[in-house]
DNA sequence: CCATAAACTTACCGAACGGTAGGTATCGCA
DNA sequence: TGCGATACCTACCGTTCGGTAAGTTTATGG
C-alpha cells in the first residue's frame, strides 16, 4: 500500500508544471517551485534526482499524453479525412484544457540547445510522434486517397506545420476560440487546396 | 564622425547573438556574452541599460529583418503563387545563412511568457509580419485566386503555419536541405490540395 | 595646455542560484 | 521494544548571477 507517497510528489510535479510552463526552464528557480507546492526544497531532492530530472518528467509526460492522443484518435478509423479530422480536433480539445503540457512539448521542441537540459532526448519522442503521423499519411497516399504528385515527408510537414500553427495560436492567443468545426476546416484546407477552382471534379 | 564607436558594439551584438540563440534569453549570462565578445562586463553596460536592452536590440533586428524579406519577396509581383513562392524561398534563403537570428525570432515568438524580458513588444511584431501575409492573402482571395470558401485568416495561418514548420525544421535538422524547388512544392501543396483528384479541373 | 566627455578598465557588491549535510518524525515489522 | 527504511526538516554551502562604483585612457575643442 502506497498511500502517503504520492501525495508530496504530485504536488511538486503540478507546481514545477506551472511554473516551467509561465517561464521555461532556465528561468524557473527550484525556490519556486518549492514555494508553489509548499514543500522544502528537500522534499524535492527527495522524490527527484534535480532540477533537470524533474523537467524531464513533465517533458516525456507532454509528448507522450501527444502521441496517446494521435493513437487513440487514428485508431478511431475511417478515411484518410476522417483520421486527420478526429488527430486534430483530439489534439485542439485535450490541449485546450491541459495548456501548461501544451506548452511544454512545444518549448522543448523548438527550444535552443542549451536552454534546456542537455540529455533531455525529446527529439525521440517528437520524431516518433511526426513519424506517426507521417506513416498515416504514406499509407493513404498508397491507397490512393493522396496525391501521388507529393512526396510523403512533404505532406507530412504540410498537416503538421498547420496543425501545430494553430495549436500554438491557440497558446498565444486564448480567446482565439479553435474547436471541431475550425478542425474540419483546417483539414479540408489541406486536402483541397487553397487556389479557387474554377470546374469541380 | 562616429568611428571607434560601432566595433565594441557590433563586437558585443554578435557575441550576445550567438549565445542567446544558443542558450536562450535566461540561461545566457552577460558573462559568456562578454566573453565571447571579448570584452568586459562595464563596456556592455556602458553601451546597452541592461541585458534585458541588449536582448531586445537582437529581437527586434530578427523581426525587422523578416519584415524586410517578406515586404521585398512580396513587391516582385506576379500572381499569388508567384508572391509566396518569393516570399517563402527568400525566408528559406535568408535564414540559411542566418540561423541565428531565425532563432531568435522563434524562441521569442513561441516562448513562455516569463522566459523572455516582459516589456518585449514582439507580439506586435510578431502580428504587423502576420498581418501584412494576411493582407496578401485577402486580396488574392478577392482577385479570384483563392477559393472563397475559406476565411480568408485560416488561408494566412495555413499557409503560415507550413512555411514556418519548414523553417523550423531547416533550425532542428540542418542537414535537411530545404531549396528553392521546396519552397515551390510547398506552395503548390498549399494551392492545389493534398488529396488525390480523379479528374482535372 | 587644459577641460570635457566618451569609452572604457579593475574590482567588487548583495542577492539568488542549485544543491546538500545532518538531524528528525513516523512508520511497518521482528 | 527496537531497528531500519521512508519521508521529510532546518540550516547552510560554494558559485554565479546581473549590475555598479570609481578610477583611467583617449580623442576633441577652446
Amino acid at each position: 500500500m502506497a498511500k502517503a507517497v504520492p501525495d508530496t510528489r504530485k504536488l511538486i510535479l503540478r507546481a514545477a508544471l506551472k511554473q516551467f510552463a509561465n517561464a521555461g526552464y532556465a528561468a524557473t528557480s527550484v525556490q519556486q517551485i518549492v514555494d508553489g507546492a509548499k514543500v522544502s526544497k528537500p522534499a524535492l531532492y527527495y522524490h527527484f534526482a534535480d532540477k533537470a530530472g524533474l523537467f524531464q518528467a513533465l517533458v516525456h509526460e507532454a509528448h507522450d499524453e501527444r502521441y496517446r492522443i494521435l493513437r487513440e484518435a487514428a485508431e478511431r478509423g475511417g478515411d484518410i479525412r476522417a483520421q486527420l479530422e478526429n488527430i486534430l480536433s483530439a489534439l485542439i480539445e485535450y490541449f485546450a484544457a491541459n495548456r501548461e503540457l501544451l506548452r511544454i512539448a512545444f518549448s522543448t521542441m523548438f527550444a535552443a540547445p542549451g536552454e534546456v537540459p542537455e540529455d533531455l532526448s525529446c527529439d525521440k519522442k517528437c520524431e516518433r510522434n511526426f513519424e506517426f503521423v507521417h506513416t498515416l499519411i504514406q499509407t493513404a497516399q498508397k491507397n490512393g486517397e493522396l496525391d501521388k504528385r507529393f512526396d510523403s515527408r512533404e505532406l507530412a510537414f504540410g498537416f503538421y506545420g498547420m496543425a501545430n500553427f494553430h495549436l500554438v495560436a491557440q497558446l498565444v492567443m486564448p480567446d482565439c476560440q479553435t474547436d471541431k468545426k475550425t478542425a474540419q476546416r483546417i483539414v479540408e484546407l489541406f486536402l483541397a487546396g487553397a487556389a479557387h477552382k474554377p470546374r469541380k471534379k
